[in-house]
DNA sequence: GGCAAGCCTTGACCCAGATCAACCGGGATC
DNA sequence: GATCCCGGTTGATCTGGGTCAAGGCTTGCC
């Protein structure tokens, strides 16, 4: 992982800076969340906050990926949110913890005193106007996944998390005008079937359909190349094509 | 429907003034939303936006219930939001719908011109919280709503949607300490199988199962009279109790 | 080198819910 | 009063994905 060095970390130099909650911060409200600000690390597969927990920070990924997952008393799971680099985690005004949020790979996180933030955020229209886009933002994902969850096929459900994975990456290294695709898969089987309300085994099985049907080639159990992403968008019974070159 | 008198109802006297996303707004600034606001009814079952539209106006549910649903090319369909009064319509900042919007109920919208509406929310910090606050409860229901797609029976989905339903009901009308609790179903069987990922076959099969253990009683296709709301809430595999007397 | 633990794959079987199909009942239309 | 719809129910059958179980491949530890 790339981590930062940690606690010294100007906001000048975040590799989130323009995309986080504060993008749209000046410098003088850079520097009073530079006040109240501090980092911490989680090793992958450590819990970050329990749910149930009294909230005492909130904050933005900076590297790596953390999920949120709700659980029944019974134990079946339910992963509800990937958070990626700049993703806020935490709900200003609320005091305990709705979801859990684990580290899935190693994860930094620029965390905020969730007092003196919420009433930064009452007087900075700059950050709450960001919150309110960026939780507009999760919003549509949430429901998109809603379809997916839903009405879609063991097989499309699959497509589709390659396909969320493939588009992030791409925003992340921009290229030109490719079908091929390239990336490392962040989640275990396990994580995956949280995600796609699946059983470990049928996503095993779906990963091996794929790589026979030729949609994807693999190498090891986590580096994929899609060689053609319109045939991966079709399979996810996807008909917006997410800016791939058609 | 009890749709009020059109074109004439004050905000002062709007039945949704408390909770929608003017909830916040002073004297002066209600005023200047009246310049732009204007009411609109849709008859049970008309469309109110098709997903690809361009947004000429954003706005809020006054009265009767609206849904917001995702389709696939082959006519796959996913429910992805339930409208109560007072819900808020459109994204501010966005030139196209990206759902389907229809109405359920007959149903009357407040609606403001979405430009000078955007203008307005960029200089009233009191809109943009509001927003933000209820941008923030839709982004839990849609994730509550993640869980019951991928993880529930089909018996409790339906015991969740009823659930979700009472409990609307019972914040309306607020009484004391009972288990017992009555009401309509605002949705068709379709409808009901849309939102919760099923067949309505499934939907209908698992309503008679509900009726036959004794868990609802039914009178009509519609009216659903719930003897003990924790039994429901057992169905629901639901431990947290939504502030039911214990 | 041997062994255990994680993560993943694959096979055999089963079942919840989808699909296909028949039918019911109430309200609108003629 | 006959007919047609529309929303809903119920039955019979099929199947996608869950469940249970047996390994395989790495990595790390002794």
């Amino acid at each position: 992982m790339n981590a930062p060095a940690l606690s010294q970390t100007r906001c000048g130099d975040c590799p989130i800076r323009h995309r986080a909650v504060c993008a749209r911060c000046n410098a003088d409200e850079l520097n009073e969340l530079d006040a109240i600000k501090y980092y911490r690390t989680y090793e992958a597969g450590q819990p970050i906050i329990w749910s149930g927990d009294v909230m005492t920070f909130v904050g933005s990924v900076v590297s790596g990926i953390a999920s949120l997952t709700q659980t029944m008393e019974d134990g079946r799971t339910q992963m509800v949110g990937l958070l990626l680099p700049s993703d806020f985690v935490g709900r200003p005004g609320r005091e305990v913890a709705a979801y859990d949020v684990a580290a899935t790979t190693d994860v930094v996180m620029c965390c905020f005193r969730r007092k003196p933030f919420e009433e930064l955020m009452e007087r900075t229209p700059h950050i709450a106007n960001r919150l309110l886009q960026m939780t507009l933002d999760e919003l549509d994902a949430a429901r998109e996944w809603m379809l997916v969850l839903g009405r879609k096929t063991a097989r499309e459900k699959i497509a589709s998390l390659l396909l969320i994975i493939a588009r992030r990456d791409a925003s992340l290294t921009p290229r030109g005008a490719t079908n091929r695709m390239v990336f490392d898969l962040p989640l275990t089987r396990e994580a995956m079937a949280d995600y796609l309300g699946l059983t470990l085994e049928t996503v095993s099985r779906q990963i091996s359909a794929l790589k026979r049907d030729g949609v994807i080639e693999l190498e090891g159990k986590r580096h994929v190349t899609v060689p053609d992403m319109h045939l991966l968008m079709e399979e996810a019974g996807d008909d917006s094509d997410g800016g791939f070159p058609g």
